[in-house]
DNA sequence: CGATGTATCCATGGATACCATCATCCCAGC
DNA sequence: GCTGGGATGATGGTATCCATGGATACATCG
């Protein structure tokens, strides 16, 4: 939190909304990590606004998951059990599968010309801190054609919990070749316009992602290896 | 909204969640109507708080979908369009089905008698008011077995965002009639532990109200008839 | 020396007062 | 009849104050 810049210049809409981005970046990008408690006036001081605004992006927040409030205590960046991994992710291909399966007869060459960019640059990207935002960038860009936004913000709250500990399951190379395998394979089955190729490797896609870091979640902290550098190689 | 007993005494946890409680009954019941402006001044003199709680509140409900926010506007209950009421029933019925899949085998003896039980109550009661509620009971009995707490208050917030418009599609006999023998069908296969006809019944049921509620949300609102009366027989 | 009680500190959660900004409405003036 | 410009009123945000309860350090007692 230290590091970011206190600029709420040229920000249109609440001041909420921007201690909101402000405060899931930094959980997104690892630099909050888990039961780091989040002081309402300590984070006033940063971002410069007041305590009010400030408590409206915890309550936003709490509501996607990210953060955890204890009364009297305040909040603390959420931890996830694997028993919640697993939630999240049946969760995520419930729906994930649902909004494909209505987007694919609607996309577009556009749309999957984006997509293919996406997954080029994602392919190519050695730093973790745009693994996450590029992987829900590919995934976004073929939901988005079901033109159901709703939907897409939900499961985009869903795709944020869980992308810090994505992280750490890419950082291993044999599984980010992996899951840059399964998605050439989800966007060319969409290409192929063959719909339960598409639907079956997207559930594929999304029930590894669940089994690893559910094993990862299983392990006792100790134990875990967050992944120390940001370059792999 | 000026009926509400100004009443905090008792309540345990956040002044929010106690304004958030009083806020959603009132939209769920059909006090609060759509496009109804929510004074945030004035909603703080009726229940006996100050402004910031109940911003926080109307953040939370924000959050839900049951209120709109425009900007040095404030907030409104939220009117549902047609395209809006088929997302989110897409959305239940993805979440619903996987939810009763999970939930199917750990139904146990005493759920299904609750179950029984509610049903029994609903299809007696004549009271408009408190069939979104039993309804929504029914429903929660059977997903709760899921062991998944995420989810089940992801299709609470979405059964509560079609709850008013339900109200009206049951004040008919004949549709009355059809979702509690929808609802006897569900039970009796859950019943018989036979996942493909509960599954099939729970599609079913809810693509019936998703039909009957776009049908209903796609005729200018004069046509509408909201149903006057409290009482139907 | 360890367990328990106590004083202090500190952050939360909420109330209150105040203010700049923006939307809306009403009305004079053309 | 249309337009422009105050009143008016609500939002959204700041600053300040305070009661409550958790946490910690310390002191006292067994």
């Amino acid at each position: 939190m230290d590091t970011i810049i206190p600029a709420p210049q040229g920000f249109s809409g609440h001041t909420a909304d921007y201690v909101v981005q402000a405060i899931r970046q930094g959980i997104l990008d690892g630099s909050l990590p888990a039961h780091q408690p989040l002081r309402q006036d300590r984070i006033a001081d940063t971002l410069g606004v007041s305590k009010v605004p400030v408590r409206e992006a915890l309550i936003q927040l709490k509501a996607e998951g990210l953060v955890t409030f204890t009364p009297n205590r305040g909040a603390v960046v959420s931890e996830l059990s694997a028993a919640e991994a697993v939630e999240i992710y049946t969760m995520r291909i419930a729906l994930e599968l649902a909004a494909l399966r209505i987007a694919l007869p609607r996309l577009d060459r556009a749309r999957l010309i984006r997509a293919e960019s996406v997954l080029s640059i994602l392919e190519q990207e050695e730093t973790r801190a745009q693994w996450g935002r590029l992987n829900w960038e590919f995934h976004q860009t073929l939901y988005q054609a079901s033109g159901m936004p709703r939907m897409v913000e939900t499961i985009r709250a869903l795709h944020d919990n869980v992308g810090r500990y994505l992280l750490i399951y890419l950082a291993d190379p044999q599984y980010r070749r992996a899951s840059n395998e399964e998605h050439r394979r989800i966007l060319q089955a969409c290409r192929d316009r063959d719909s339960t190729a598409a639907l079956e490797q997207l559930r594929v896609h999304l029930e590894a992602a669940s089994r690893e870091l559910a094993a990862f979640l299983e392990k006792p902290r100790a134990e875990r290896t967050m992944g120390g550098s940001d370059h792999v190689g």
